[in-house]
DNA sequence: AAACTAATAT
DNA sequence: TATATTAGTT
């Protein structure tokens, strides 16, 4: 039986770790180690001091041995951490002898968390009961019971019940101070002990099971509320706190916040340092068709990468034109159209494409018009996502918001299309059913809305020098969705089909007039239309793309025109994109697709 | 002490 | 990658 160096650590705790997988024991080793090396734990923190393994023992007494050593050196340990499942003496068996002789806490450990076992242990007396792999968060807690025995004793010893906390405390830490245990702080006594109570009441179930906190996913919606508070409180003076305040969100956390913001502001910056470079090497085009002065006109495109996806998805850097009409957008129901124009020669049918997957990969227009609510992830396990009601900032909705739990293994369950235009392959299920295959060649899109205009002296200067102009927000509500046929192209079987309007509640109405080729959806509430970074350009090869969420079958288009009437500011959060692209001065913009997404 | 942010960890 | 956590600063 041979025991680790029991001098390797100045300071901590004592533990003495009884399990029969030499694997497992190098792994808790190494993060026990951890443990003690992190002077910084929280405060209060203990730092292990010695851990003593039993290492290649004859499995079949390790539980034995274990226990003589304690016997032999009872005073040498403060906590003991065994593995349940063990070939001779049960763990629970253990468990009870250590109780009964020497009143050690207990720590018991086992692959799965069967209830039964779990409450066994604690009826065994145990303190904890860890599941593996553990967790170094729930190493570096282990102290606490520690902590809580000797609190126990000096209660006992006093025999005074109502001692003042502070007090007890103080006795405590001294108690483990003359046990040689670390004790980082006792200056402020109070806040740790509530810190530490808080700690256990979220980490820790009526089972003795740790829990992990649960993870925010940034919904669109959610999203859409921080970039409202945001702009409400101004870049220049946004904090974390505000922010959250703002927001008002049941559960997310200033760090939550701060954490997004931080995400958010790398975005910014990414955008205006590609601002700053595309105006840098800008090349003029033409702008013979610039409209009156109170117009905007402006022309946008961006590389799209998807080439770089490694998964049959071929196409390369895409590029495509975009061509925006702002008509004074700084009153008020201003109507605003914005034209993508796609040339006539990407008339490849799509059709025999590999499949209808690769419409959704090709999709650039997915990243100028997105109808997406929160996708319904199917990956997601029930048990590790809960969805908090969050008050919509509108209040008219219940947006959600995804709380997802932490997973052993790390599949992916990104909510890509949130965020995102490009969507994912093999995400396209979700986003893109084969149903919305959009079939080319809709040579342009134009959106219509009334734009909203907002104060924008919140807006710092220059954080994103082309933004600054542009501060006006462009909030656009979709009511209505209007394709126009070219002359040319008519429908084969003279029927417009609209399968789904993701995000668009119902459509109330689709008309179809084939005189004027053109079709109008209404919609009975607000979509929201993602209107980006990415007003793109079809690139030329495209080989099909669609309008994720609207779909077309069977139908040569040549345009399609997206009127969103705003009535009310539901996608703050696209405003900046807006400014991105809506440049006044006209200039010709070269966006790289930031990871092919608005926010990402 | 509380909030912020950059850096780092998971 | 997205989000969480830490550490250092204000």
């Amino acid at each position: 039986m041979a025991l680790a160096d029991a001098t390797a650590f100045p300071y901590g705790l004592r533990v003495l770790v009884v399990d029969d997988d030499p694997t497992w024991l190098k792994i808790l080793e190494k993060m026990l180690r951890k443990c003690s090396y992190e002077g910084r734990i929280s405060a209060f923190d203990i730092v292990i001091r010695t851990v003593y393994n039993l290492p290649a023992v004859t499995t079949c007494d390790l539980a034995r041995v274990a226990l003589e050593i304690l016997r032999e050196r009872r005073n040498r340990f403060d906590i003991v951490i065994s593995d349940v499942n063990m070939p001779d003496m049960d763990g629970f068996k253990l468990l009870e002898h250590i109780g009964l002789e020497m009143d050690l806490p207990v720590i018991m450990m086992s692959i799965d968390g069967e209830t039964s076992r779990v409450m066994k242990g604690v009826q065994h007396g145990a303190c904890d009961y860890l599941l593996k792999p553990v967790r170094m968060k729930e190493l570096r807690n282990i102290w606490q019971h520690v902590y809580r025995k000797k609190m126990h004793e000096v209660k006992e010893i006093e025999g005074h019940d109502n001692f003042d906390d502070i007090q007890m405390l103080r006795n405590g830490c001294e108690a483990l101070e003359e046990r040689g245990l670390y004790i980082r702080s006792e200056s402020d006594t109070m806040r740790k002990r509530k810190d530490v109570d808080k700690d256990h009441a979220d980490q820790e179930l009526s089972d003795g099971t740790t829990v992990k906190k649960a993870r925010v996913v940034w919904s669109v919606d959610l999203h859409q509320k921080f970039v409202n508070a945001v702009n409400q409180i101004g870049f220049d003076k946004v904090g974390p706190k505000k922010i959250l305040d703002l927001m008002n969100v049941p559960g997310l956390t200033r760090e939550n916040v701060a954490s997004h913001l931080q995400k958010y502001r790398l975005y910014l910056s990414r955008l205006q340092k590609q601002n700053e470079e595309r105006i840098m090497g800008a090349t003029r085009q033409d702008f013979s068709h610039k409209g009156p002065s109170d117009n905007l006109n402006l022309r946008s495109s961006f590389n799209e990468q998807t080439g770089n996806v490694t998964n049959g998805y071929q196409h390369g850097s895409q590029k495509i034109q975009a061509q925006a009409n702002l008509l004074d957008c700084h009153l008020e129901d201003t109507k605003v159209v914005v034209p993508l124009q796609v040339p006539d020669k990407n008339r490849t049918p799509v059709s025999d494409a590999t499949d209808t997957q690769n419409v959704t990969s090709a999709s650039p227009l997915g990243g100028v018009l997105s109808f997406e609510r929160m996708p319904v992830n199917q990956d997601r396990k029930p048990s590790e996502t809960m969805i908090l009601d969050c008050q919509s900032w509108r209040g008219n909705e219940a947006p959600k918001q995804f709380m997802q739990y932490p997973k052993r293994n790390h599949e992916r369950c990104d909510l890509l299309g949130d965020y995102s235009c490009l969507p994912k392959p093999d995400l396209e299920q979700t986003i893109a059913p084969s149903h919305l295959y959009v079939p080319p060649p809709v040579s342009s899109v134009s959106c219509s809305m009334e734009g909203d205009t907002r104060d924008s002296s919140d807006v710092k200067p220059g954080l994103l020098g082309c933004m600054k102009p542009l501060s006006p927000a462009i909030n656009c509500t979709v009511d209505s969705v209007s394709v126009q046929l070219s002359d040319r192209v008519t429908s084969t079987d003279g029927d417009l089909k609209f399968s789904s309007v993701q995000g668009l509640p119902s459509i109330k109405d689709c008309y179809f007039d084939q005189t004027k080729n053109q079709a109008t959806l209404l919609t009975s509430e607000e979509a929201s239309i993602i209107c980006g970074t990415d007003l793109a350009c079809l690139p030329d090869d495209l080989p099909g793309y669609q309008l994720q969420g609207v779909s077309l079958e069977n139908i040569g288009l040549n345009s399609i025109d997206l009127f969103q009437y705003n009535d009310a500011m539901i996608l703050p959060g696209l405003q900046n994109n807006w400014y991105d692209d809506l440049e006044f001065s006209g200039e010709t913009t070269d966006y790289q697709l930031i990871d092919g997404c608005l926010f990402a």
